[in-house]
DNA sequence: ATCCAAATGGCGGGATCTCCCCATTTTTGA
DNA sequence: TCAAAAATGGGGAGATCCCGCCATTTGGAT
């Protein structure tokens, strides 16, 4: 994967949804823990920066900050330091200093018990509607439980959120339901 | 599943999408070969009937028909003969023919080439507009496999076609694209 | 030759999703 | 006790989906 070079650093180019570029992260962090890894995200959010610091990563930027906070980035690794998006830190500043205490979450499910049942009933096949209805919440909260595991997740499409749920293990049985059956 | 009764008959109320009816009628078909099947089905397509005659059904009717009909099936089914649905009969008299004959597909993927490329796509999580793009067809005709393809399988969620494709292994790797790793 | 399945493309309307914005209440954790 | 997170609910705009119906072209089978 890195060939025979190996670099003082690694900026990983994270345009991809999904978790796939953490395990990157947290392969290379296993198998070169000298690589410094900066994380170039399009993900602007506090679960992703969480779970890339656990994964190893000693820089988070977004994709939308300047070429000026790059430099600066890879000189403050280079140090020894840590550097993340200045954006990252006005936008979460309390995630950010819970994750300076160095309580970033290890797992990597940054899905509340509530959005785990939503998955669950999305992956199943319910449309929000229903969801709602089993749920005893109203259509817009089923909505809204839907739009922030696509936000968490980043992935845009239903196929996808199937795909990762059944990857992640949430699907335990039950493709179908029972067939009735009756004697005539 | 039968308890201690071995009835003459067994009703398969098929109320369920998915393929699990189908396989139910085959489960009783080879365990009691004795036992005529008749299927009260919500399938209105030519291809649930072919497979449940493959699956060893001695009846056809669909859940719309009349109570006259499922009891003139019932009678003719008793006498060792077969019974379809009119209604399914006058919609697609070839068909009929070509299963008389003894023409029905034994496998259980009722899904053309086309069908089943193009789900493969669905489920890679492509929206129907990036679908007609990656296979050089208008945004309609995507919309017509993809309507055909819910239509034959009678899985109306993106979901369900998710898990349905898994289950048959259109599903071979790569949930995710592959991240582009440069060096710093 | 003729029928038919498969693939292609279209129209219209209503439902649903997706993505922004916003708020309040309850629960949890430090 | 106090701040943050979690869960709840809403509006609106635009894209997309879903489901009927329709037609044409092509190729294969009888």
């Amino acid at each position: 994967m890195l060939k025979m070079i190996v670099p003082d650093m690694v900026i990983l180019d994270i345009s991809m949804p999904g978790l796939r570029g953490i395990e990157a992260a947290r392969e290379i962090n296993a198998l070169y823990p000298d690589i410094h890894v900066l994380i170039l995200s399009m993900h602007k959010s506090k679960e992703f920066l969480s779970m890339a610091l656990a994964a190893g990563a000693k820089g988070y930027l977004l994709k939308e900050d300047s070429g000026d906070e790059l430099l600066q980035a890879i000189d403050q690794i280079r140090k020894g330091q840590t550097y993340l998006s200045r954006k990252l830190i006005n936008e979460f500043p309390s995630a950010i200093i819970s994750i300076c205490r160095g309580n970033y979450k290890t797992d990597s499910d940054p899905l509340t018990p509530r959005e785990r049942q939503v998955l669950q009933l999305i992956v199943e096949g319910n449309a929000d509607r229903q969801i709602s209805e089993q749920l005893y919440i109203s259509v817009r909260t089923a909505h809204r439980h839907h739009a922030n595991i696509r936000s968490k997740l980043s992935l845009r499409h239903t196929a996808d959120l199937v795909r990762y749920a059944i990857a992640q293990g949430y699907i335990t049985s039950h493709p179908y339901a029972a067939i009735p059956i009756r004697y005539g």
